[in-house]
DNA sequence: GTATTATTTCGATAATTCTAGAAATTTGGT
DNA sequence: ACCAAATTTCTAGAATTATCGAAATAATAC
């Protein structure tokens, strides 16, 4: 993972409605939201939650998975920590910020 | 800090030139580093370099000191950790990623 | 193959953002 | 007062983004 590739993923979460929809589905936990259970929730207009839906897809923070005709929406958790994980390696380490000890 | 300050902060770290600002910026550590350093460093134009700059003190991640007639740009690392804290436990807590323990 | 449900793609518009050169401003020295 | 250095503000254009309704597509059931 690259500075790119950071800072596609912050901007994907720079947004109040991308921010709140990736809320609700890691709320959602493992199992994930349908997109239409999201929609009941953000209030968005469908054809603008899939377009925020594939901006985060689009950097890795979500997958997808279809069961029947419904589309369940679900955090890829591993990428969400990688990307915490290097910001702080790469953006505070050796520099009064460490992982644990609070100096 | 409400969920509106935090996309407005991650959006602000959301952008490769201003990530490669601010990490130069965490480098220089709580000295700072002046506004010309950073333009030579990073290359940009200098009203450019200004617009980034007002976009991340406009968030609150940096601040900027004044020495003679140079201006100096300092990490707030307070708002840093504040918004790895934030993030962490709006977005990751109670979900299976916790702060300490992997599960 | 037609209907139903769920979601995406298309097309279009308004708004925002990024970028940079030129002019203006701020600070301090002489 | 004048000059030099550092940085910002102004202005403008290109590019990107957010938003939505309508039409299209995908999966399944009958």
């Amino acid at each position: 993972m690259d500075m790119q590739i950071l800072a596609a993923r912050l901007e994907a979460l720079g947004n109040e409605s991308r921010l709140n929809i990736f809320r609700t589905l890691v709320r959602a936990g493992p199992e994930g939201l349908a997109v239409g259970e999201v929609q009941a929730r953000i209030g968005v207009a469908r054809s603008t939650l899939s377009h925020h839906l594939h901006k985060l897809i689009g950097v890795g923070l979500i997958n997808q998975r279809r069961e029947r005709t419904t589309l369940y929406c679900v955090v890829c958790f591993e990428v969400l920590e990688d990307t915490l994980g290097f910001f702080r390696a790469e953006c505070c380490a050796d520099r009064g910020i460490e992982e644990e000890s609070a100096a």
